[in-house]
Parts: structure tokens; C-alpha cells; sequence
DNA sequence: TTGCAGGTTAGACTCATTCTAACTGAGTTG
DNA sequence: CAACTCAGTTAGAATGAGTCTAACCTGCAA
């Protein structure tokens, strides 16, 4: 089920890859395709093999680089952020974690039990969630917030 | 910067442990002490490192298997859970994410601005957040949501 | 006294991701 | 056209977090 793009998405993607100085080429084309031809948050893997299917010369390699492209101008976002080690608290209260982008630091949020509760109110019926992540990413003004 | 244990926290650990079957260990003691004594959510590199100032022969397989033991009973949370593949989404309006346990497949979810509002509000002073991130884990039942 | 089971250990292995160095091809410049 | 350049692509090697395996303790039960 690849679709080829249509004009409007083909403009989106020139507009897009321009505006921050890139080229559209063939590889980038047919990878935009595949992420809009199947919205199953799909793994670079998976777009590699859907990719295949459709320009067999294509490499992996080429995969990462025309997603990492397309995050950098704001085409897609990375689902799964944080690809960085497991990290581990002892801190079982209910709470964020706001990630400094300049240290790497990671900061507990307390999450009050309304915010909570009305985030857990978004579920649409038959989604039964056990466990809810939230993580920031920013900047924080080093006021040295020690837990312990 | 490492204290031993107070006995509340060993009391603690004894019984989460015992709980669901498991003993308690020197490694796992060690292990433990690490975790409360410095809460900055270290990776199990940086467990490994600060355990063995303690217990010199202490092994990096002992480090994983003691905190997965610790998530596994309780004691302690994981804050980069998701340590599966980098997934990719084309979808730039602001949502959150349900991970179906069973299908391990991930749909969106909708996010209100409203509630994308008193989460944003929950930051201390200081804190200036780009990107947000939610996601959901569970079940749910399967009602074909296809965005595409 | 043997056996067994949970726990630990070192080191091999896996696998997503990143790196590297060579290659391509479109578009200058001459 | 020939030599250059430069972004993009490519295959394969390298990295590094995490997992697996098989041997080894150690305390307790038969």
C-alpha cells in the first residue's frame, strides 16, 4: 500500500527541506512516502524494508540520515526521544521528569493528582493505561535542586 | 557520598524483596544503598561505578539484574522505559502516545490544549520546556484506530 | 555428601545506532 | 569537455547498552 505523494505533500516536503537549506532527492522522497502511506509509527527498520520494496538499492545508513533530516526541519517527530541509557529513581511517588538539555541532568516534577487525573481522562474508552510517562525537555536555571 | 542503609530503608528493602519471593543479598544491599544515597536517576553504568567503590568484585550483570529485581518488586522506577527502537510519526500536532502492551503497537492519542496548559503549568520556575513527551502503556481493545 | 536452587560472575553475544571512507552526480568554473 | 566541489548516498566497520550463557558459589534440604 505505498502510495506515490500527492502534490500538496510532495510541495510540503520541498518547502520544508528548502527552507532549511536541503535537497529533495529520490531516497528522501520515498521515505517521506513511506511514513505518510502507513501512520503506524514505524521503526527505522521497518521504513528501511517498506523502502526497499520501492527503490532496492536504497541503505540503511540513507534511512537514518533522511529521518534525522526530516526531525531536524520539523517534517516528523521522533517518537521515542530518549535513546539514551535507562535511567532508574527511587521515587515512586507520581511524578515527571523535566531532562536539562544543557547538563543532561534529569529533575523530578511532582505531578499533582488533577493534572493526573485529567491527563489519564484523555484516554479514549477502551484504553486501560497501568503506566504513564511524562518527560520534559528544556532548559532549567540552575538553582540546584537536589532531591537528596 | 555513600551511607549505608538506615534500617527503615533496610526494612524497606527486606520486605519488598521477601514479598514476591526473593532474598536479600549483599549485592542487592549495595545496590540498593547506591540508589537512596544519591537520587540524580544514574544509568547502570554510573550504579556500577559508584557499587563498586563499596564492593570492589561486584559484577555489571549483577547491577542489571538487582535493579530489574527492584522495578520487578517495586522498589524503584525506570525513567527511560521505552528502550525499544526510535519510532517515527508524521503527525506534528500536539498528542500523546498509547503503547498497546499486547500488540506493542503505539496509536496517538489527542491532546487538549487544555491539558497540554496545566501540564506545562506544573514546572517550577526556571524551567523553560521545549518538547514534551507522553505516553501511555497498556492494553486496548482492539477498535481498528487507524489515522491513516 | 549429595543435591539443588537462587544468586552471582566474566565474557560472549545481539542489535540499534553511529561512524567512516569511498563513491555518485548535479552544478560550477575554466 | 576537464577538473572541482559539495551534498547526498553507500557498504561495512565500530560503538555501546543491554542480554545471554555457562560456570561457580553458598546455604539449605534430603
Amino acid at each position: 500500500m505505498i502510495q506515490s505523494l500527492t502534490e500538496q505533500d510532495k510541495e510540503h516536503l520541498q518547502e520544508a527541506l528548502v527552507k532549511s537549506g536541503q535537497k529533495v532527492t529520490p531516497q528522501r522522497e520515498a521515505v517521506f512516502t513511506i511514513l505518510l502511506s502507513q501512520r503506524d509509527h514505524p521503526t527505522v527498520d521497518e521504513v528501511f524494508n517498506r523502502a526497499r520494496e520501492v527503490m532496492p538499492g536504497l541503505s540503511l545508513a540513507t534511512v537514518y540520515n533522511c529521518l534525522e533530516t526530516f526531525v531536524g526541519c520539523g517534517l516528523v517527530r521522533q517518537v521515542n526521544h530518549e535513546r539514551e541509557s535507562t535511567r532508574y529513581c527511587p521515587n515512586l511517588a507520581p511524578h515527571a521528569h523535566f531532562r536539562d538539555k544543557a547538563t543532561g541532568r534529569v529533575h523530578d516534577i511532582e505531578l499533582p493528582p488533577e493534572v493526573l487525573k485529567s491527563l489519564r481522562a484523555i484516554l479514549p474508552p477502551g484504553f486501560d493505561s497501568e503506566v504513564i510517562e511524562i518527560s520534559f525537555q528544556g532548559r532549567a536555571e540552575d538553582t540546584e535542586h537536589h532531591a537528596n
